[in-house]
DNA sequence: GTCTATAGAATGATAGAC
DNA sequence: GTCTATCATTCTATAGAC
């Protein structure tokens, strides 16, 4: 149970001062122990990363998961529109999320590798189950565009709008660059 | 001079490490001096910090007056493509560009709000040289899409790319990504 | 499993000689 | 302006009592 707990808090501090800049106290602080304490749980601090790392990438598999299989009886389109809202507010309200985007987008530098092929794991499930969304409803798209293309696209209006959370959270700018976006990509990509 | 080189050899460390992972050792190494000698020049890490993040700020600024004055004979679309392949090359190779990405991105917790601040005045440039842009040459917009949307949906994407380029630098997927929102993109805004 | 005690290294920072 | 010497603090980590 002290375990998870220390994820967790470890969740918090590495999303608010990533690896360098949080401390083993300050995680240990927050779940009532000492530092020292931590060793009898993991036997580093790169450890306990690793294990917070793993424990995040599954939780937003998970996320994801439970998303797309909540069918409803949406439109592609309003399911894919719903998944951006949904997503930017999960930033906004889970340490899981932010921990996520700060520690894949800049992990420890002699991590880098490890982490950013684990950040694939859930690259490519999110890629996967787009491309299956999309090519079970588009038949015929405009102008040689490919499913993988629509793909491609929402996921880089996705990063782009996770950058802009980073700065102001939801404020005015993001909706202004969410409702945006939306209009260019649905325009762009309508089939007829 | 000395000052200088210091700023520019805490750009790559502040840009490989963050604020916290960097440490003024490694920055007055760089430069051939004991990190002693750095307080001759800034008072404290912050200072540097701060020295360095708007040395990286005007620069950036730079770069964008330079490519939009360098009017060439290309038309709107084909000026804002150039922009973004161009603007990739430079993550890639220009160091003042990984500093700022990074720590506009997660600057050190109790510098936050003045960073963010500073990052507005890229942002703003950035914007409003866009809107000049595609004001000056687009009059009839599809579907009431406004100018304003054009910039918040290229911006948008331009981050996400930004992003991609974290992972995995200037790769496939990088390129397969630029090449599917452009056509996205330009499907969207064409206009009649 | 948590604590105290301790170690060793590195950090940001100051004072003063040259 | 750079150096050496020094400081206080913090850090990750280990050993051993309870």
């Amino acid at each position: 149970m002290t375990g998870t707990k220390l994820i967790e808090a470890a969740l918090l501090q590495f999303a608010l001062h990533g690896y360098e800049g949080a401390s083993l106290s300050s995680i240990a602080g927050e779940v009532g122990i000492k530092k020292e304490s931590i060793y009898s749980h993991f036997k580093s601090k790169e450890h306990l990363f690793r294990s917070a790392f793993d424990y995040s990438i599954s939780k937003e598999i998970a996320f994801i998961e439970v998303f797309f299989s909540g069918t409803g009886n949406s439109t592609l389109i309003e399911k894919l529109k719903q998944f951006i809202t949904e997503y930017m507010d999960r930033y906004e309200n889970t340490i899981n999320t932010r921990f996520l985007i700060r520690n894949a987008y800049f992990p420890p530098a002699h991590l880098k590798e490890e982490m950013i092929l684990k950040s694939y794991d859930l690259t490519e499930k999110l890629e996967s189950m787009l491309l299956h969304e999309i090519e079970s409803v588009i038949h015929r798209l405009r102008n040689n565009l490919q499913p993988e293309d629509v793909v491609m696209t929402y996921l880089t209006i996705l990063d782009g709008l996770f950058v802009e959370m980073l700065y102001g959270g939801k404020s005015e700018r993001l909706l202004k660059r969410i409702d945006s976006s939306w209009k260019v990509f649905v325009e762009g990509l309508s089939y007829k």
